[in-house]
DNA sequence: TTACTTAATCGTAATATTGCAATGTAACGA
DNA sequence: TCGTTACATTGCAATATTACGATTAAGTAA
Protein backbone atom coordinates (compact mmCIF):
# COMPACT_ATOMS: atom_id res chain seq x y z
CA UNK A 1 0.00 0.00 0.00
CA UNK A 2 2.95 2.32 0.05
CA UNK A 3 1.82 3.02 3.54
CA UNK A 4 3.93 2.05 6.74
CA UNK A 5 2.28 0.76 9.43
CA UNK A 6 3.49 2.85 12.46
CA UNK A 7 0.89 1.92 14.64
CA UNK A 8 2.44 -1.27 15.11
CA UNK A 9 5.61 -0.24 15.97
CA UNK A 10 7.74 2.15 18.66
CA UNK A 11 8.37 5.28 18.79
CA UNK A 12 12.10 5.11 18.97
CA UNK A 13 11.46 2.66 15.91
CA UNK A 14 9.59 5.24 14.10
CA UNK A 15 11.54 7.61 14.85
CA UNK A 16 14.58 5.99 13.37
CA UNK A 17 13.33 5.40 9.90
CA UNK A 18 11.96 8.99 9.70
CA UNK A 19 15.78 9.96 10.35
CA UNK A 20 16.92 7.73 8.13
CA UNK A 21 14.60 8.72 5.64
CA UNK A 22 16.55 12.08 5.55
CA UNK A 23 19.57 10.39 3.99
CA UNK A 24 18.12 7.78 1.98
CA UNK A 25 18.50 9.57 -1.26
CA UNK A 26 22.07 10.86 -2.41
CA UNK A 27 20.33 14.11 -3.39
CA UNK A 28 20.23 14.44 0.43
CA UNK A 29 23.54 13.41 1.15
CA UNK A 30 25.19 15.40 -0.82
CA UNK A 31 22.77 19.11 0.43
CA UNK A 32 23.79 18.21 3.91
CA UNK A 33 27.48 17.40 3.25
CA UNK A 34 27.48 20.50 1.27
CA UNK A 35 26.00 22.74 4.23
CA UNK A 36 28.44 21.58 6.16
CA UNK A 37 31.43 21.91 3.95
CA UNK A 38 30.16 25.46 3.38
CA UNK A 39 28.63 26.48 6.60
CA UNK A 40 26.36 29.32 4.70
CA UNK A 41 24.66 28.57 1.81
CA UNK A 42 22.19 29.52 -0.36
CA UNK A 43 19.70 27.02 -2.86
CA UNK A 44 21.54 28.80 -5.78
CA UNK A 45 24.53 27.30 -4.76
CA UNK A 46 22.98 23.67 -5.04
CA UNK A 47 21.33 23.83 -7.92
CA UNK A 48 25.27 24.76 -9.61
CA UNK A 49 26.41 22.20 -7.14
CA UNK A 50 24.39 19.29 -7.64
CA UNK A 51 23.00 19.21 -10.55
CA UNK A 52 19.63 18.59 -10.28
CA UNK A 53 16.84 21.10 -11.64
CA UNK A 54 15.94 24.29 -9.23
CA UNK A 55 12.57 22.66 -8.16
CA UNK A 56 13.72 19.32 -7.49
CA UNK A 57 16.81 21.02 -4.86
CA UNK A 58 13.80 23.05 -3.22
CA UNK A 59 11.90 19.77 -2.69
CA UNK A 60 14.67 18.36 -0.82
CA UNK A 61 15.42 21.38 1.08
CA UNK A 62 11.48 21.63 2.19
CA UNK A 63 11.86 17.68 3.29
CA UNK A 64 15.17 18.47 5.33
CA UNK A 65 13.63 21.49 6.77
CA UNK A 66 10.16 19.47 7.69
CA UNK A 67 12.50 17.05 9.79
CA UNK A 68 14.42 19.82 11.72
CA UNK A 69 17.70 18.94 9.92
CA UNK A 70 18.31 22.57 8.11
CA UNK A 71 16.90 25.89 9.30
CA UNK A 72 16.63 28.36 6.21
CA UNK A 73 16.90 32.25 6.97
CA UNK A 74 15.73 34.47 4.57
CA UNK A 75 18.11 37.06 3.62
CA UNK A 76 16.51 39.63 1.09
CA UNK A 77 16.56 37.77 -2.33
CA UNK A 78 18.09 34.69 -1.42
CA UNK A 79 17.45 32.36 1.50
CA UNK A 80 20.42 31.22 3.87
CA UNK A 81 20.58 27.58 4.66
CA UNK A 82 22.03 26.05 7.39
CA UNK A 83 22.33 22.58 9.16
CA UNK A 84 20.17 22.76 12.50
CA UNK A 85 23.11 21.87 14.73
CA UNK A 86 21.04 21.12 17.80
CA UNK A 87 18.97 18.74 16.10
CA UNK A 88 21.65 16.84 13.76
CA UNK A 89 23.15 16.34 17.47
CA UNK A 90 19.88 14.85 18.38
CA UNK A 91 19.71 12.39 15.54
CA UNK A 92 22.89 11.24 15.33
CA UNK A 93 22.86 9.90 18.93
CA UNK A 94 19.26 8.12 18.01
CA UNK A 95 20.84 6.34 14.81
CA UNK A 96 24.53 6.18 16.61
CA UNK A 97 21.98 3.76 19.30
CA UNK A 98 20.95 1.76 16.90
CA UNK A 99 24.10 1.50 15.33
CA UNK A 100 25.76 0.45 18.14
CA UNK A 101 23.52 -2.62 19.26
CA UNK A 102 26.24 -4.31 17.78
CA UNK A 103 28.34 -4.07 20.48
CA UNK A 104 26.80 -5.53 23.39
CA UNK A 105 25.47 -8.70 21.51
CA UNK A 106 27.91 -11.99 21.86
CA UNK A 107 28.25 -13.79 18.55
CA UNK A 108 26.04 -16.82 19.27
CA UNK A 109 25.01 -17.76 14.97
CA UNK A 110 26.71 -17.93 11.76
CA UNK B 1 10.01 10.07 -11.59
CA UNK B 2 10.70 7.64 -9.02
CA UNK B 3 14.31 7.27 -9.98
CA UNK B 4 17.18 8.63 -8.27
CA UNK B 5 19.76 9.97 -10.49
CA UNK B 6 22.51 7.98 -8.92
CA UNK B 7 24.56 9.46 -11.79
CA UNK B 8 25.36 12.82 -9.95
CA UNK B 9 26.32 11.72 -7.11
CA UNK B 10 29.72 10.00 -5.39
CA UNK B 11 30.18 6.81 -4.79
CA UNK B 12 30.00 7.57 -1.02
CA UNK B 13 26.71 8.90 -1.19
CA UNK B 14 25.04 6.73 -3.25
CA UNK B 15 26.18 4.35 -0.31
CA UNK B 16 25.02 6.01 2.24
CA UNK B 17 21.58 6.65 1.06
CA UNK B 18 21.64 2.91 -0.10
CA UNK B 19 22.36 1.75 3.77
CA UNK B 20 20.47 4.31 4.95
CA UNK B 21 17.11 2.55 3.38
CA UNK B 22 17.82 -0.42 5.67
CA UNK B 23 16.48 1.01 8.46
CA UNK B 24 14.31 3.73 6.88
CA UNK B 25 11.34 1.61 7.96
CA UNK B 26 10.52 1.21 11.12
CA UNK B 27 9.59 -2.80 10.08
CA UNK B 28 13.56 -3.14 9.33
CA UNK B 29 14.79 -1.45 12.49
CA UNK B 30 12.35 -3.67 14.13
CA UNK B 31 13.72 -7.17 12.31
CA UNK B 32 17.06 -5.58 12.70
CA UNK B 33 16.52 -5.04 16.46
CA UNK B 34 14.98 -8.13 17.26
CA UNK B 35 18.12 -10.42 15.14
CA UNK B 36 20.35 -8.78 17.33
CA UNK B 37 18.24 -9.30 20.41
CA UNK B 38 17.67 -13.09 20.01
CA UNK B 39 21.03 -13.84 18.01
CA UNK B 40 19.56 -16.81 16.00
CA UNK B 41 15.93 -16.30 14.89
CA UNK B 42 13.72 -17.46 12.20
CA UNK B 43 11.28 -15.57 10.21
CA UNK B 44 7.78 -17.25 12.07
CA UNK B 45 9.08 -15.52 15.21
CA UNK B 46 9.63 -12.46 13.23
CA UNK B 47 5.75 -12.25 12.05
CA UNK B 48 4.51 -13.06 15.59
CA UNK B 49 6.73 -10.05 17.01
CA UNK B 50 6.13 -7.69 14.30
CA UNK B 51 2.70 -8.07 13.31
CA UNK B 52 2.69 -7.50 9.72
CA UNK B 53 1.71 -10.42 7.02
CA UNK B 54 4.50 -13.29 6.35
CA UNK B 55 4.57 -12.14 2.97
CA UNK B 56 5.66 -8.93 3.78
CA UNK B 57 8.14 -9.86 6.57
CA UNK B 58 9.45 -11.96 3.73
CA UNK B 59 9.86 -8.98 1.48
CA UNK B 60 11.36 -6.73 3.88
CA UNK B 61 13.72 -9.79 4.89
CA UNK B 62 14.25 -10.39 1.21
CA UNK B 63 15.44 -6.48 0.81
CA UNK B 64 17.64 -6.58 3.89
CA UNK B 65 19.39 -10.09 2.58
CA UNK B 66 20.14 -7.74 -1.15
CA UNK B 67 22.17 -4.96 1.25
CA UNK B 68 24.15 -7.72 2.72
CA UNK B 69 23.11 -6.99 6.55
CA UNK B 70 21.42 -10.44 7.02
CA UNK B 71 22.15 -13.74 6.26
CA UNK B 72 19.60 -16.87 5.64
CA UNK B 73 20.61 -20.13 6.44
CA UNK B 74 18.18 -22.94 5.72
CA UNK B 75 17.88 -25.31 8.56
CA UNK B 76 14.63 -28.16 7.48
CA UNK B 77 11.76 -26.61 7.36
CA UNK B 78 12.70 -23.38 8.65
CA UNK B 79 15.10 -20.28 8.01
CA UNK B 80 17.51 -18.77 10.29
CA UNK B 81 18.20 -15.28 9.58
CA UNK B 82 20.86 -13.67 11.68
CA UNK B 83 22.92 -10.32 11.34
CA UNK B 84 26.19 -10.09 8.78
CA UNK B 85 28.48 -8.09 11.69
CA UNK B 86 30.83 -7.56 9.33
CA UNK B 87 28.65 -5.88 6.78
CA UNK B 88 26.92 -4.25 9.71
CA UNK B 89 30.38 -2.94 10.90
CA UNK B 90 31.16 -2.14 7.54
CA UNK B 91 27.72 -0.08 7.06
CA UNK B 92 28.13 1.54 10.97
CA UNK B 93 31.64 3.23 10.02
CA UNK B 94 30.22 4.61 6.66
CA UNK B 95 27.33 6.20 8.03
CA UNK B 96 29.11 7.30 11.32
CA UNK B 97 31.51 9.02 9.00
CA UNK B 98 28.14 11.27 7.58
CA UNK B 99 26.79 11.68 10.76
CA UNK B 100 30.08 12.87 12.68
CA UNK B 101 31.41 15.58 9.93
CA UNK B 102 29.65 18.34 12.34
CA UNK B 103 32.37 17.93 14.56
CA UNK B 104 35.16 19.14 12.37
CA UNK B 105 32.64 22.07 11.28
CA UNK B 106 33.00 25.81 13.49
CA UNK B 107 29.86 27.22 14.31
CA UNK B 108 29.74 30.22 11.49
CA UNK B 109 26.33 30.98 10.39
CA UNK B 110 22.75 30.57 12.06
C1' DT C 1 1.59 -41.17 -0.41
C1' DT C 2 -0.92 -37.54 2.11
C1' DA C 3 -1.23 -33.90 5.25
C1' DC C 4 1.04 -30.27 7.48
C1' DT C 5 4.43 -26.54 8.27
C1' DT C 6 7.42 -22.81 6.86
C1' DA C 7 8.73 -19.41 4.12
C1' DA C 8 9.49 -17.55 -0.71
C1' DT C 9 7.24 -15.66 -4.62
C1' DC C 10 3.52 -13.80 -7.57
C1' DG C 11 0.04 -10.57 -8.54
C1' DT C 12 -2.19 -6.63 -7.41
C1' DA C 13 -3.76 -2.34 -5.06
C1' DA C 14 -2.73 1.80 -2.60
C1' DT C 15 0.37 5.19 -1.64
C1' DA C 16 5.04 7.55 -1.69
C1' DT C 17 8.95 9.37 -3.98
C1' DT C 18 11.59 11.60 -7.46
C1' DG C 19 12.08 14.88 -11.02
C1' DC C 20 10.98 18.75 -13.82
C1' DA C 21 8.45 22.42 -16.55
C1' DA C 22 5.61 26.03 -15.61
C1' DT C 23 4.02 29.31 -12.70
C1' DG C 24 3.76 32.14 -8.43
C1' DT C 25 5.84 35.24 -5.09
C1' DA C 26 8.73 38.42 -2.89
C1' DA C 27 12.64 41.37 -2.76
C1' DC C 28 15.75 44.20 -5.21
C1' DG C 29 17.56 47.69 -8.69
C1' DA C 30 16.87 50.93 -12.38
C1' DT D 1 6.60 50.95 -12.33
C1' DC D 2 9.13 47.37 -14.77
C1' DG D 3 12.32 43.95 -15.15
C1' DT D 4 15.30 40.75 -12.81
C1' DT D 5 16.76 37.48 -9.46
C1' DA D 6 16.00 33.78 -6.16
C1' DC D 7 13.21 30.43 -4.49
C1' DA D 8 8.73 28.21 -3.52
C1' DT D 9 4.79 25.91 -5.18
C1' DT D 10 1.84 23.48 -8.37
C1' DG D 11 0.77 19.91 -11.46
C1' DC D 12 2.04 16.06 -13.66
C1' DA D 13 4.51 11.69 -15.24
C1' DA D 14 7.39 7.85 -14.14
C1' DT D 15 8.89 4.80 -10.91
C1' DA D 16 9.39 2.83 -6.10
C1' DT D 17 7.59 1.18 -1.87
C1' DT D 18 4.52 -1.06 1.24
C1' DA D 19 1.19 -4.46 2.23
C1' DC D 20 -1.32 -8.63 1.71
C1' DG D 21 -4.00 -12.67 -0.27
C1' DA D 22 -3.06 -16.53 -2.93
C1' DT D 23 0.01 -19.68 -4.57
C1' DT D 24 4.14 -22.34 -4.80
C1' DA D 25 8.10 -25.03 -3.16
C1' DA D 26 10.35 -27.82 -0.02
C1' DG D 27 10.87 -30.07 4.02
C1' DT D 28 8.72 -33.17 7.93
C1' DA D 29 5.63 -36.39 9.94
C1' DA D 30 2.06 -39.68 9.77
Amino acid sequence: MGLAKTELFTDAQNEIAFFAKAFAHPARVAILQHLFKINTCVCGDLVNEIGLAQATISQHLRELKQLGLIKGDVEGTSVCYCINKSKWIEMKKLIAGFLDQDISVPTNCC
